[in-house]
DNA sequence: AATGAATGAGCTTTCATTCAT
DNA sequence: TATGAATGAAAGCTCATTCAT
């Protein structure tokens, strides 16, 4: 006989990941106590520890579990797109993100993810695998519309790569520690800026 | 008169940043301890409270520090130059930084000022004003290439600040919390688009 | 379920105020440290603060402890005395405190209590309630004396009391800080002063 | 010759002295920092210590100051005086002092110097001194009174001094501490009963 | 599984005082 | 004589975590 429903273990375990996140949102990963999390998630300070080994092991699963929803941006797109639209329609889809609030929260707390000191391989290892798979999606697309000779083909794709993430990532900080949210036309004028120059003439 | 010399002062100052700076960029601001700071620098505890008087201000002298940096490359340009080779020249500066190892750790320490929390006045003004000087050095730019016809006139300025921005500074993440400094061959790769662009056919 | 009953828990807190009111009575309350309080009851740095929550909230505590005891002096006197009798048994059993060393001690504690200055809306209204109805009990017996016509009615109700009060808070600082503990034939001289004048001749 | 007069120096002493009693008597002797002397003082940090070896002398001094003051209310009363007059002469000045504010926030200093703990024999010698000399002053007035035959000599003579000690202590903290300052009629009122009872029937 | 008392290293900061200049 | 940089012990308190119940 099982103590507990693995399956309403989940729930609660879903619950208390998501109070982290709104405290590591609003007053910062670091400045957010475990007392905080447990108050509002009303559960004991032993408690706790049954669903998590360690205040870390709360925000490394909350990276997770963002990973995994960013992951099915690509997925989710048509495969038969030109990879002008799917360019466009991805980064439509990225950038928006920093439109709700909800995810400007996400970008603050991804910051302090990544303030964290790479002490542990754990910690290394998930930074490094983020990094990858963010990198290959974006990657794919490029590389799709050169193979078909949609984009330019005398372009370094790596450098263009690099730029991409760097905007992405830069407009999340922008959005999310800076306050200065994205509008759909700061969205608009990037698509076109990418297009043109990976379109050349 | 004093016991030691103002300027002896200054320079004791300036290492005591120093330390702390490489420190803040190994293992992190809020992981630095003040007993860190103090054992490296070779001070007594109550001594350093001499020269900064709490941990929040060694890292906003910091950012003040850089920032003055930062704010001579739009200066140090020749005004005589076309806005073309202007913007050039003052990207090739700014990501520039991200090539020397000693930038990106300031980019790290940069990413846990960003992630402070403002709840105190001087550190919204300061997260403020750094963000309008930031802000206004890419405008200038901008309009100026515009108001002399270099630039295309039917783009979005500010959304053209925006993404510029938003790029520099998450260049400043993938180089300085991911790992993955910039080439010379990334940076031609962003200035061409933003110039491919600007400049229109 | 807790982990210790509610009742072993006052048992503790009654023993940490025991502990903190021996040190603060023989080193003083700002020479004591929470160290101190900790090592002599041998509890862990953080474990004090599971039963309160500064150092402050201890004296606060003894504070309350001692007026409690204190407030009891007048409910227990036979509301049938002559007004005579009660005010003779007040002050015997008020001042008969400081006979024994244990109240002495207190009389030190609350020397430092008093000296504390007002800052947080807490202590100042402690103090004042403290005041009051230490004020208010005798203000009632001597009332009740004239009433009755048992005292005399030519004389100023409120330079009476404000001299009792006095007289027991000096005697305190007598018995107290200057060493100099009280003895019955005191008690008696007073007392007789006392009657001897509200009764006239 | 002398590095600097000895006048001077005593003047820049009681300077000192004034300032720290202002202070200790706003904020307390424990909260006033050396700091907060030196900076109204307008000395330096080790400017202080040319004219007192430490904070504790600083107070040690005022009370030797105070002390010497109140040593001269018994020696200016008129030695012809009844004893009658003169111990009405005598309470009316010392008990008059809480009228003043200035006097007032003597109290409050003193209670703090009572607070402190007698460790050093330096420390207890002074308390036992000051005890002695105040007593001494009351019980010549007494004895004086009972030995020409005005006042009753079938009173306690140690009960009745330690009775207007009391009263006299008290009184201040009730002023000093307690913000609860002493008018004329009390202290009348306080002198008539002493006198009554000393005169008798 | 759940509780919350207990732990103790660690935190930043303050303080009276010293001493080289 | 006077300065103020330097000292280092000690302060009160917080924290993530453990573990007996």
């Amino acid at each position: 006989m099982p103590k507990i429903s693995e399956e309403k273990k989940q729930i609660k375990r879903e619950y208390i990941l998501e109070v982290a996140f709104e405290l590591f949102s609003q007053k910062g990963y670091t400045a957010t106590g475990m007392r905080d999390i447990m108050k509002v998630a009303n559960i004991s300070k032993g408690g706790i520890y049954v669903y998590f080994k360690s205040k870390t092991e709360i925000l490394l699963s909350l990276v997770e579990r963002f990973d995994s929803k960013r992951h099915y941006i690509l997925d989710q797109l048509d495969k038969s797109l030109s990879s002008h639209d799917m360019l466009s329609q991805y980064l439509r889809k990225r950038l928006g993100i920093f439109k709700q609030e909800e995810n400007c929260k996400w970008s603050r707390v991804a910051l302090e993810f990544w303030s964290l000191p790479s002490n542990t391989p754990e910690i290394a290892s998930i930074k490094d695998r983020r990094y990858r798979e963010y990198k290959d999606d974006i990657k794919y697309i490029i590389n799709r519309g050169i193979n078909c000779g949609e984009f330019r083909s005398n372009c370094d794709v790596d450098s263009v790569v690099y730029q991409i993430m760097g905007t992405i990532n830069g407009i999340g900080v922008l959005a999310g520690s800076m306050n200065r949210v994205i509008t759909d036309k700061h969205i608009q004028t990037a698509i076109d800026m990418y297009l043109y120059y990976l379109k050349g003439e």
